[in-house]
DNA sequence: GTGTCGGCCGTCTGCCGACAA
DNA sequence: TTGTCGGCAGACGGCCGACAC
């Protein structure tokens, strides 16, 4: 497949561009947003290594150099997001189109009004729900639990004996999947029976994998899927090494950085541990509308097993480089926490600014933008190398 | 995994490092050979690229520029090769340690004996099966061809009726496959029943997929897979842009040529279109020590359905290089070549001089480095640049 | 409310020789 | 010589309520 010109990547073959972005949200969950095209965003190379170093199961190797030398965060204008769904695994992923801004654009861009966006909607009518051995064994069908299939089935015929009808649902690739929903047994259960063992052999689920239905406002049922975190799910990729992909990144930046050009990236919600394209006003109220300290305790969110949103309590215990040799003075990570619950060892010990809300008993910023910026850009610097120091008053 | 140091990339986990030679070489095909470990290679970032072009369906883009420049050719040692198969599909592959040569070495070098080494020899006693549809139906079990079953399975007990044995093959995971041999139907036949569809399923092996069988020296069976070649069975990475993975590896290339430490690249044979990794010995004879030129007629392998090897012939029609731009003075591929038969739409209309065997009235090389070189390397020039010409008396 | 099981059909897997290419 | 088929027997897929947690 040979491409016209310019370094946007197409999608591969055949891949459906209408992909339903409500499920693709569903399937990433509650705490992935993308940024709005045409918005101004802040890149992290340090994030986006991590996801190839969780891709490929392979660490950044302590010999690879910042090569060539790329600032830890860029600014870019974000031209073009596509979301998409693996063909083999329904895995979900966005592509970004990304154009690296000029010293002077990025100097304008700090004057401009606000985007903090609309954080994503997730699906209201909608149940997820882990497979059990018996939901994925092929003795029998799937277990619908009572509650979900109320609200987001069709309401059955109960004049019925027994109550039945057939569900259509559209997956990530515009598949149509059939499954006759019944309610029976004793006690009556809803079930999903004729049907179901072609979905689940057909997407090869096991136990502990999720389904997810939404009910949409235009009546049509959706149904993704997000398989369990297997230790071994992730394959180092035999087309090259990871030395060479995370080289590559970098030099794809530097390259775009250097000459003002797009370059494309891929998002993995669900294989990176945080997300490395953050909103430019997000990153601004962070860093510099934010005064945080060593000490303060601070929120954080974090997704359930059930698909929903809760909050961890944590404190701050420092705040400085993450890898001061590669990546001096980089936000990405900068700050050390402590978690309050004694489960804590599965949740990172640094993350960084805008991944949390320090808790303040008085409001620092009233509204987006009330405070001024006491020195929008250091006058002889293209990027934010250098100003956290400054402009945080730390250390 | 955490990795102890250095650029070495090692397997992932789990996997087997003593992976059978014998049946990696059959699965690869007669015409791989993987030079061997410590000897001289030279490595063309050019069919590297190729080859992620071919694993990503995507070809160069125009505006990925050489960057950092990197020359077309390096040459280095080999200090590493270890076969491997991909868990999920048995696809070879081989992963080598390459490290750059310094000028003053590259000098040295030309000086060795030289090491043309052994071809990598396929096993004798082993058959290579296109599977039809009968034996990949869930009707039935594998058509043993005749001749076959007598060269590589253990003889049958003729005096039980049916005679039948039971077979117990190891694949490339080291995995163990039981299948019945029987003898019967009328006319007599050999067929594998008993286990043969467990073994297509779990493979997932499809209509004109091959099945290889090979009875080594040590009495064992061994067992491969080669499937065909399908349009869309390469799925672009949802881990990097193709843009960035082209960069990747010219910039390991780069970064290792500039301080000569190791670096790690994977070669699929059944993936690339051409070696990429050459052994120097074979690089020599083929650019230094064969005099080539417009018109002159040649030979060049190539491998059959069997899995076994014929020789088409052609006419050379042009001799410069594939990517002036990007390239210049590169060798590979820098032979424009006609072929004779009319199905030669499927074959390369280009070759590096390596990959062929000119056809000459009269013997140029009677003995490897019987000819000295007039001028064995060019005085101020690090590498190979702008060598070929003068060297090769062309244009 | 729901995960797993025994029971019980019905379909499909899988072994056989027939037959033809 | 070997690819495909009809025939047939047995295994397993898959629907049911029972039962327990």
């Amino acid at each position: 497949m040979k491409l016209s010109a310019g370094m946007d990547q197409q999608s591969p073959e055949g891949e459906k561009s209408c992909l339903n972005s409500e499920l693709w949200h569903a399937c990433a969950g509650p705490l992935v947003s993308l940024p709005a095209i045409g918005s101004h965003v802040v890149y992290f190379p340090q994030g986006h290594s991590e996801q190839v170093a969780a891709s490929t199961n392979k660490e950044v190797d302590g010999q690879i150099p910042n090569y060539p030398s790329v600032s830890p965060q860029l600014i870019c204008q974000l031209h073009n997001v596509t979301m998409h769904a693996d063909i083999e695994t329904d895995e979900v992923y966005a592509q970004m189109t990304l154009q690296p801004l000029s010293p002077q654009e990025q100097k304008e861009v700090f004057f401009l009004p606000a985007d903090l966006g609309a954080p994503s909607k997730q699906p209201t009518n909608y149940f997820c729900k882990t497979l059990t051995a018996s939901d994925t064994s092929t003795h029998g069908g799937f277990s619908v639990p009572r509650r979900a299939a109320e609200k987001v089935f069709p309401p059955l015929d109960f004049s019925q004996q027994p109550p039945a009808q057939e569900l259509i649902a559209r997956d990530l690739h515009n598949n149509e999947w059939k499954f006759r929903h019944i309610f029976r047994g004793q006690p009556k259960r809803h079930l999903l029976t004729t049907g179901w063992s072609v979905f689940v052999s057909a997407k090869r689920l096991v136990a502990g994998d999720s389904v997810l239905f939404i009910w949409n406002e235009k009546n049509q049922l959706l149904l993704g899927i997000r398989r369990a975190a297997r230790p071994q799910t992730v394959m180092p990729s035999s087309v090259l090494s990871s030395d060479s992909m995370h080289l590559g990144l970098l030099a794809a930046a530097a390259h775009a950085a250097s000459t003002n050009s797009r370059f494309t990236i891929f998002y993995n919600p669900r294989a990176s541990p945080s997300e490395f394209v953050i909103s430019l006003a997000k990153f601004v109220r962070a860093v510099y509308h934010t005064r945080v300290s060593i000490g303060m305790r601070f929120r954080m969110l974090f997704e359930t097993e059930e698909s929903s949103v809760r909050r961890y309590m944590g404190t701050i215990t420092g705040i400085c480089d993450l890898d001061p040799a590669r990546w001096p003075n980089s936000h990405w990570r900068s700050v050390k926490v402590g978690w309050d619950e004694s489960t804590a060892g599965e949740r990172q010990p640094r993350v960084s600014l805008w991944e949390i809300e320090p808790l303040t008993t008085f409001p620092i910023y009233p509204s987006p933008f009330s405070l001024r910026l006491k020195r929008p850009w250091p006058p002889g610097l293209p990027s934010f190398s250098g100003m956290k120091n400054d402009e945080m008053g730390l250390n």
